[in-house]
DNA sequence: GCAATATAAAACCATATGGTTGAACGACTC
DNA sequence: GAGTCGTTCAACCATATGGTTTTATATTGC
């Protein structure tokens, strides 16, 4: 799992791979569809592809001469949950920040 | 906010800084004392350090000879805001695997 | 069978990453 | 002031990453 998470995480920290999982997000897409918005030859954007898929996050099957693709969320959601062991952090910070802001509207009564 | 998860994901796709970030969830810690229970030189670790800081998961103060880190929990909360738009294709994975498992109960009635 | 399409695969390059060692530096202790 | 502690910094190394171009391989349509 930890090794998982490396991927995971990984896989996350691209810009070009995030737009690629959007893009899954609204259904299956050829590894062709999934290069074409980015500016960047085919090859490479095959390659993100292929990290996306070594991590676990995109499953392929063929189709013809395509080689369709569809989101795992598995992954994303161990991810996420991992995340959310923080979630007490971020709330207090928030908590804290309220209480701030009530105290300077009080001082301005 | 594209190029901060970047520095996020990249940050947490290691397993010794999220060991850190664990470490600091308990309190401030001294580089020192996050460096010390991973079997690498503290020059190593302190670089560790350093990428948790340069992502903004840690903000460092001075303690005398020492520096003091404590963990900066808002790039976490973004990170996982961002992970949460696809809680609906695993929940929904979930639900048709439950689908699955209460057809099967039928099954044996 | 031939040409075009969709993809994979290989070789290559530049830069980033994860690690090392060794030197330097400011802050405490004596 | 000397030594030690906690830390930074610089130089270095090996490997990984993100990109390129070129070549190869199925598959489809004519």
């Amino acid at each position: 799992m930890v090794e998982r998470l490396d991927l995971t995480f990984a896989a996350l920290a691209d810009p070009t791979r995030r737009a690629m999982l959007a893009s899954l997000a609204l259904g299956e897409r050829s590894v062709g569809e999934l290069a074409a918005p980015h500016a960047m030859s085919f090859a490479g954007a095959a390659k993100h592809v292929g990290v996306l898929e070594r991590a676990g996050l995109v499953e392929r099957r063929k189709a013809g001469r395509q080689q369709l693709c569809r989101l795992k969320a598995e992954r994303l959601r161990e991810a996420d949950e991992w995340l959310r062991q923080w979630e007490r952090f971020w709330l207090s910070t928030l908590d804290r920040l309220e209480a701030i802001i009530v105290e300077d509207q009080e001082k301005l009564k």
